[in-house]
Order: C-alpha cells, then structure tokens, then sequence
DNA sequence: CCCTTAACGCAAGAGACTTCGCGTTAGGAT
DNA sequence: ATCCTAACGCGAAGTCTCTTGCGTTAAGGG
C-alpha cells in the first residue's frame, strides 16, 4: 500500500526544491548537499530516488509538466510559441539539465511515459489544425536544431532563430 | 618538459583499451576497473585524466579523430555517406557517450577544439562541391535530427533514414 | 478511534573515491 | 654515455558515497 500524501509529500517537495535552489544557484547538486538544505535526511533521498541522477530526473519531469503546451488559435503562433518557450527553457538555468534528463530517461521505462505523455499534448495541438506537419517533422526540423545548438554549440537559440526553423518547416509543406 | 612517447604512450594505449573493453562489455567504467584491467596504477590514471568523465571523454575523442571525412567525388556521395556513418556511430558500442562527450565536451576548452578542427574538416568536404549546403544547414538539418532520435527516442536511424534526411537538406538548396 | 505498516530518522559501518609523499624508472636533451 | 626530471608505481591515509539495521512516526484503511 502507497502513502503518497501527508509526510512523504512534504518531504518530497522539499527535497524538490532543495534542489531546484542548487540548480539555480550553479552548484552541482549531491545527495548530501540536498538533505542539508531540505533537512532530509541522506537515507530517506537514498531510499526514494537511488541516485543523483534519478533525483534530478524526477525534478526535471517535474518541472516540465508544468510547462503546458501552447495554444494560440493559429499553426504558425502554436508553433512559434512551441519553438520559443523550448529555447528560452535550454537557455534557462536548467538548460543542460533537460538534455541530461533525456539522456538519462530515454534508458529508463518509466521516465518514457513522460516523452509518451507529452508527445500526445504536442499531437493534439497538431491535430487542431489544417495541413499541419506530423509529429515527427516537428520534432526533426524544430525541436532538434534546437536540442542540438544547446547541446554542441553551448549557445542556446534566441527567439528569432526559432522561428526560423518553424519556417523552414512550414516551408515545406507549401512549396 | 612534456614526455609524450615510449611508457607515457604505452600507459596512455593500455588505460584506452581498458575503457573500450568495459564500455564494449557493457559494464560501467571506473577508475578502480580500469586501473585493475589496464595494469596502470589509479593514482596515475587520477594524475593524467583526473575523473572519471575526463577519461571517458578522452577516448571518445580519439575514437572519433580516426573516423575520416569522406570523400566519394560527389556532393551527394560525401553527404551520405557522412550521414550514414554517423547514424551507425551513435548505434554502435559507444552510441550515447558521443552524446554524453558532446554535453560534457562543451564545457570544456580542451575539447572544443576537436569540434573546431571537425568543423573545419566538414567544410573543407563541403567546399570541395559547387552549390554546397553551409555548414550550419547540414548540422541542423542532418546532424541534429541524427542525435535527436538517439537521444530522445533511442533508437538509432538507420541507413536509409539517414539518407533522407540529406533528401530534405538538398531539396531546400533546388527547389 | 484503533491498527497495520509505509515511510522516515538515526547512526554505524563497509566500500569506493581521491590525494599525497616518496622512491623508482626511463624519455630525451646534451 | 651521462644527466635531469617527467612520469609512473607503491602504499598509506583521508574523504566521500552509499548501504543497512533498528527504532520511531504517522498515513490511511477498517
């Protein structure tokens, strides 16, 4: 039987935001520096998360769920906000986190779930318009270009430069 | 006075062999492993390459520099060929510590000249055609799709994709 | 309200990681 | 051939990471 609420939520959102603090700060975040910020105590994160990388994972899923995909009425303003807000959010102090967490979470079954989850979002805003690209084009045009600046270059896209791989892309569907 | 050859070289080739052995074995690589397989002792190896991620990186650069550009006669040929090599690179053995060399690489001085002479080496292949795509096209629109499947959905393409996606960068240069 | 037990705190300890000093080996210049 | 010293081997010691057993707290069902 699962106790979600009460305590263990408490302790996880205080561990969550221990770290969130460290991350924002620029330290790197260990287990030890985690339970002395969120008076936690270093078994309990080691009974629950396993490994830095798995806490962080957590947090990183966390936080994106919150980022809710956009919805402007038009193909090109859903995607223009898509392609901006994922650049701003590399470019963020979480950044290379994001990279990390999909490094980490593609090797991992119940991290797919999230990809699955938020594929599904990106599909609908897709599907409430015409002649929109597929899913996969979206992701190989727009979406890795801005992965991959970020994760070569260490230089984030600015606004601008993401809208032009949404014209790049759109581009394609009307020679 | 840097002593590159005889024993420094012989440590440095045994230390690699050792890395490449766990990595092919699927075991993880540390310190104490590769010191006990490479018959070097750890306080050498914590000496010339510091941390674990550091070594790790090492060898995957040199694994890297003896990996060619092509150079087939055509533009279309070279393209494909670049392609194709480097969707089988991230499936191989190593696959996802290219990725994990490029997030750690570039952070680091030291390893961003690799990316510089590689950069210099595919644009000297591509200006060996006329009405070439830049640099910039190819990465975006070849390479990080490439990565992007690797990272985010690990499954590498394979080599008919990988040709596609030179179809739609050359595609944008004749329309 | 009571009971079961999931989840946590605590502390001890094993084990891995990293550093350091010192003696030895051997690269490479003279 | 000789010398200087970079690089390595060795072992000890210190530090950090991670696990484990046990007692305590409190979530959630009856």
């Amino acid at each position: 039987m699962q106790r979600p609420g009460g305590r263990s939520a408490r302790v996880r959102t205080a561990v969550h935001q221990a770290v969130v603090e460290l991350l924002q700060e620029g330290l790197d975040v260990s287990i030890a520096e985690v339970a002395e910020r969120s008076g936690v105590h270093q078994a309990t994160i080691y009974r629950r998360w396993g490994t830095i990388a798995g806490l962080i994972n957590d947090v990183v899923i966390e936080v994106l769920r919150q980022s809710p995909v956009p919805d402007t009425g038009t193909l090109r303003g859903d995607l223009d906000a898509y392609a901006v807000q994922m650049a701003r959010d590399l470019a963020g102090p979480f950044g290379k986190l994001f990279l990390r967490a999909a490094l980490v979470g593609s090797e991992n079954a119940e991290d797919q779930i999230y990809l699955l989850e938020r594929g599904i979002q990106v599909q609908g805003m897709l599907d409430r318009h015409e002649n929109a690209p597929t899913l996969i084009e979206l992701m190989e045009i727009v979406q890795a270009p801005i992965y991959f600046h970020a994760l070569v270059f260490n230089a984030p896209l600015g606004p601008e430069q993401a809208k032009s791989l949404v014209d790049r892309l759109l581009s394609l569907r009307e020679p």
